[in-house]
DNA sequence: TTCTAATTAAGAATCATTACGATTTACATT
DNA sequence: AATGTAAATCGTAATGATTCTTAATTAGAA
């Protein structure tokens, strides 16, 4: 996801264009990589002093709820990165160390098709962790 | 795993037999779903009403660590149920209603082998949500 | 420019979890 | 059975992430 496509949305939404909006969103956009509110805050408080932790829970729901940030849980804290581009489904290998992520094509779901019958599937989860090559 | 075998563990690490970690041990016993740290407080009061929460998390912990005890993450509370017995790796369906699980036997990770080369491949996780036969 | 609803600031409240000092208990030893 | 001691527990306070509340500010429309 990058910056115009962001804002496309959240205008087709009715949401404004604030300049807390914009840090958090370029923030983002820099990074290939999962962040955590106070991970956040902490930046964002150096160019406004005054942001407050309000406003970065409340941002994130937005963008989490109309598909521009993805989230997930790691070590008991959420973490947020922007949504993945990819037009096909797939997962993630994510960093322990740094926290950068890469694709993985393969998703588990493709060969469980049959293996539960009656049982209704809402969704999943399936995430790899470990070092980067850079991180080694 | 069963009581027996449970005590069998604690016993081998010189870990005390107390009336606490029995009952919360024939808890997680009798019911075959994941239950958070509240639901055993909440049962527990009955019997003993000076129960703490302390107490609760402390053996979790310790049951956790000793491979009593499995846990996950699910709407960003911890779980906790028995560890399975199964000798072979396998991971879960988790029913959002009832907590109820059902052994998945396939392993994304066989297949991925040598798809992640250079990344140094810590752990990973798998689980599928939705509804079980009963409760849909 | 003015108006209005959306957004934000500031801090209090909540919820899960962990920590701490004092007391009690399990159990090995006498 | 009585005793000693480390482990376990109790009651409560502290912490850390997240959510809520109210008043003030701001973006964008009129």
């Amino acid at each position: 996801m990058n910056l115009p496509k962001a804002w496309e949305i959240l205008k087709e939404n009715g949401f404004k264009e604030t300049s807390k909006r914009q840090q958090i969103l370029e923030l983002f956009s820099e990074d290939d990589r999962y962040l955590t509110a106070r991970d956040l805050l902490d930046v964002m408080q150096k160019d406004y002093p005054s942001m407050s932790y309000d406003t970065v829970y409340r941002n994130l729901a937005t963008f989490v709820s109309l598909g521009i940030l993805e989230e997930t849980e790691l070590s008991g804290e959420r973490h947020f990165r922007m949504q993945c581009e990819s037009d096909h489904h797939h997962h993630h290998f994510i960093c322990l160390d740094c926290g950068k992520i890469k694709e993985v094509p393969l998703c588990p779901m493709d060969l469980l098709g049959a293996a539960l019958p009656a049982y209704q599937i809402a969704n999943h989860k399936f995430e790899i962790y470990g070092k980067c090559p850079d991180c080694q």
